[in-house]
DNA sequence: AAACTGCATTTTGCATGCAAAATAGACTCA
DNA sequence: TGAGTCTATTTTGCATGCAAAATGCAGTTT
């Protein structure tokens, strides 16, 4: 066996979750690039593991949408024709403007206070320039948004779909320039979803999503 | 071993794939109840295969969160609270009201063509007051409607939720009466998808959701 | 009778084994 | 040289095996 990758804490749920989440993270930071074929044998020696549980993480992760399975055989990173990238900001788009307007309905001080924390994380990781740190801490930011809904169901599927968007959302940043004007446009967001009109909201998450769309799908077709 | 189910038809993707629809189907028509505990060995029993592919089908449809697992082993069929099922009716209803919406607004003549059949077959169900006919016919109405909105994803997140909400709108069905109600406020909804304004079709959904769901708090919390 | 303890049983999580499917490579023949 | 096919190797899907965790239960103690 080759080098073997240690959990560094030991999670709750045993080996598939640790295999899952450590996929998920290299997925959404775009260390495993769309496209890029996993191999049963090679992760469970990165894990230390039998194919056994490999192959369930895998399974878990292609019922989520998040691999998909080649033709014949194998298992890959879900890439997206630009007709597809864009029925998924479609999804996307839906859900968190309707996360938007219903967060600012129910928006309560811890919910605020929550919020803010994050995005303070964000701009600490744009100003360090830290590409992941960033990725990890902006997920962070999104999710305590959805959190502010107080509906569990939605913080689930708009968590799946950022997920699935991650890896072309993460090719949007390539200079600490690109990183602090995200967590810039973060503030203008914010400002909208604390407003006590739900319409402010939801258009100003709108706005937020077609333009993020509109840059990722730059990254991602030039 | 006991009593083993053949499949009747070999569906592709393998056994897996055979042992997961059978238990989303028999979820969604309330045949498996929420709350109710699968056993990996029964189940590899009743398939006739090993506790592998069990397991692995069980743990895609926790992925999911049509099942759950129990605190310290085991897994069921999910079940919610009233207020947990008002989340997950919530969560539905968004993602329905925007189907609506984006489907009136990219209607082609054979998503129409497709509705309609779908609940031609529904009205059959109905009038032959065929109860598990009747819910996989009204699936496969939504499921038209979802598909008629051309995105695939709207598609896979809506028919996920559908199904989570499966076992309790089933219980809505208690009479042959209750089956041409339900097949008939179809027909309005039907009307309303296909006008032209997008905002008739929306709230026309808006309207059918809240309905559906008082019916469903009734049947579910006497 | 309630609570605790220890043992037997069931259930789970993962490893390993094996046969079939899929692919790549070598070889043949035109 | 190129197309075809035959074999060797890899990869996959599932079965089985085994050890550890969890549960139930009987017996004991207070």
């Amino acid at each position: 066996m080759a080098e073997r990758e240690r959990p560094a804490v030991v999670e709750r749920g045993g080996t598939v979750a640790r295999i899952e989440s450590a996929l998920v993270e290299d997925i959404s930071t775009g260390a495993l690039a769309p496209g890029e074929h996993l191999d049963e044998v090679g992760l469970s020696e990165r894990f230390a593991v039998s194919r056994t549980p490999v192959r369930e993480a895998l399974s878990r992760l292609t019922a989520q949408g998040i691999l998909v399975q080649g033709k014949k055989r194998g298992v890959r990173v879900a890439e997206y024709s630009p007709e597809q990238l864009a029925h998924l900001f479609e999804v996307m788009h839906e859900i968190e403007v309707a996360c938007a307007r219903i967060a600012s309905q129910r928006m309560t001080l811890l919910s605020r206070a929550e919020i803010i924390e994050k995005q303070d994380i964000c701009l600490m990781a744009a100003e360090a320039g830290d590409l992941r740190a960033y990725l990890i801490a902006n997920e962070r930011f999104h999710e305590a948004i959805y959190r502010a809904t107080g509906n569990p169901y939605i913080v689930e599927i708009a968590s799946e779909f950022r997920r699935r968007t991650g890896p072309f959302r993460s090719r949007r940043f390539a200079t600490k320039e690109d990183l602090l004007g995200s967590a810039q446009s973060h503030k203008i967001l914010i400002d909208h979803l604390f407003s006590e009109d739900s319409k402010v909201a939801s258009d100003g998450m709108r706005h937020h999503m077609a333009n993020s769309y509109l840059t990722v799908l730059r990254a991602n077709l030039v």
